[in-house]
DNA sequence: ACGATTAGGGTAAACGTTTACTCACCCGCG
DNA sequence: CGCGGGTGAGTAAACGTTTACCCTAATCGT
């Protein structure tokens, strides 16, 4: 299986390789019959153009990194299916790293990228400066971090003062007036906004939200809602509503609680965050914050494939807005299920 | 930011660029005193080798494709992270592809790992020969795909057929007797195996699984558990113990169930297949056959690594073992929480 | 003492593209 | 009829590495 190259496509057109690439690429001029020939000799020969001469000649690849905290994280992993979906169509590779919120990951990723002379990065939960790292000024899209706006650098994320505020309307609205919350901070920064918004809100509508109810588990999965609730209850902390910042620590938050004998929503009403698969089809069906990581993998790959092209020279931001999507963990004249 | 290359290194350290490469590739002959200098010199200028120039010049980049249908299934984003870092700790980055199970995409993916001129393949419940797709003889290990093994080929999979019989000896062990079957097969060719064995054990133990008690949903996850329910039930099916082929789709039936006052274990015995991360913090905690995407990851790997350099000549069939995890819902005599 | 070997390192070709320069030709216009 | 401009296409340089080949000096064996 000899390499084909466009030396062989010019040859058996009987063309010049110039010509050849020209074709290729659609730039230049060539006559409608040279392009038929060259094309047939592409599809004869099967040849398919070596990525990484054309990319070491242009002095960029046609590939974007893409930096998450964590892929089996269904926020990330949908994330990055729209991405790689997006720009795919557009004709660029990516090229995924996995931190695991570790910053000397982080930094590794950094490095790889730029060795492998990337166009474009999008950064999700970054905890450092892409471009500083990278030593290189290629454009970047944040992804939920408060980055400043610059030339090439771009910021996307959620709504989180919204998100804060629709969670603690949602609970007051349920009844709840004796509050819990579960931060998912100490992994994700950027909920620190949510946590800000959500204590504001409820002191505006008059609920009072102590500082021990403030919980802070050791991670920010299932493991960790349950950890939390185990703790709440061991603690005998008296409160009838909870707003989890993720909906994963809020499932494994109500199944602990179930486990316990205490009643979601009867006893206490749950809101979480993200409106992952599972929300909708859990025990009881949980009310929570959505957040559209396709809608925001779609405005990040828009976002860098413009900047890519030199389309936008300023760096924009974009706030993707949230909404409250109601189910049975915050229904306290709904139905219960059984029991 | 002007890009510093080879020669520059090679100016300040005061050698020849040859040399600077024979250090940076620890091959060919140096004395210590240059290699230090070279060093100094590279980290004084911030250097990073041109992963483009060096890919086009060895006729072959430092890059492994890794091909998945569907990345935000919990399988195979633990695969991933392994694979991933393994791969990285060996100086390989990699370049992940979703293929929504669509054979056409996947296509799309071969062809451009072709273009980019990967080193490696990893791709999981392929539908297509890698091979024949890139026109090209890479290293392929391939996972839960029952390939012929071949020169540069190797496969690596649970033990299905152990998986099945583990399920069925655990159904009938809960007291089951007319089983029902949530099959997954539309999706995952492979599963197959796991419903064959788990048909033939039960009928080695005697217990009957008749044809209408063989649902496929329409999906493998959540809403197709919770489909599989409802028609299970709007059918008037009698049954008492459920093997589902998926935990999502364990969980969604199970949760469907509840809605509908079907108690779990009391009234109907479960066993899912995968163990992910909610099967232990479900309600009820599921019982079901582990398999360990990181340990096929780290095989697959591991595989790849040494076929990528030559170590492994005639490619190799690893079955990874699969593990019963007893949790409540085949628990009869066992906890049942609350109601 | 002298040829053979080895250690250390330099020179330049090659990898497969893209693209800046060319150049030949044709057409239309004065 | 001469000439300017446009059209189509070829030539060759350049991108940043790696490595085959070569050269010099030193070491070693007899």
């Amino acid at each position: 299986m000899a390499r084909v190259t466009v030396k062989d496509v010019a040859r058996e057109a009987g063309v010049s390789v110039a010509t050849v690439s020209r074709v290729i690429n659609q730039n230049g001029r060539f006559s409608a019959d040279t392009e038929r020939r060259v094309r047939q000799a592409i599809e004869r020969l099967g040849y398919q153009p070596n990525q990484l001469a054309r990319g070491l000649r242009q002095q960029r690849a046609d590939l974007v990194g893409v930096v998450v905290p964590n892929i089996s994280n269904e926020f990330f992993s949908r994330l990055i299916m729209t991405v790689q979906q997006r720009l795919f169509d557009a004709g660029l590779s990516i090229m995924i790293f996995n931190t695991n919120h570790s910053l000397d990951m982080e930094r590794q990723c950094y490095a790889s990228l730029a060795a492998q002379r990337v166009c474009g990065v999008i950064s999700a939960n970054a905890l450092e400066d892409v471009r500083a790292a990278m030593r290189h000024d290629v454009p970047v899209v944040y992804i939920d971090r408060p980055a400043e706006l610059a030339p090439h650098v771009s910021v996307v994320m959620s709504d989180n003062v919204a998100g804060g505020r629709l969670a603690a309307r949602e609970l007051v609205r349920s009844g709840c007036t004796r509050p819990l919350l579960v931060s998912a901070t100490a992994h994700f920064p950027i909920t620190e906004v949510r946590t800000k918004s959500f204590a504001d809100t409820l002191a505006e509508l008059g609920v009072f939200l102590p500082d021990d109810h403030v919980l802070t588990p050791p991670a920010t999965d299932f493991a960790g809602g349950h950890a939390a609730a185990e703790e709440a209850l061991a603690r005998g902390l008296d409160f009838d509503g909870v707003f989890c910042e993720t909906d994963r620590l809020a499932i494994g938050f109500m199944n602990e609680l179930g486990e316990k004998g205490v009643r979601v929503p009867a006893d206490v009403t749950v809101v979480g965050f993200d409106d992952v698969l599972l929300a909708r089809f859990g025990r009881p069906p949980l009310t929570t914050v959505r957040q559209s990581p396709e809608r925001i993998g779609e405005l990040a790959a828009y976002t860098l494939l413009q900047m890519v092209r030199g389309e936008l020279a300023e760096g924009r931001r974009e706030l993707v807005p949230v909404e409250l999507v109601r189910r049975e963990s915050t229904m306290r004249g709904g139905v219960v299920a059984d029991s």
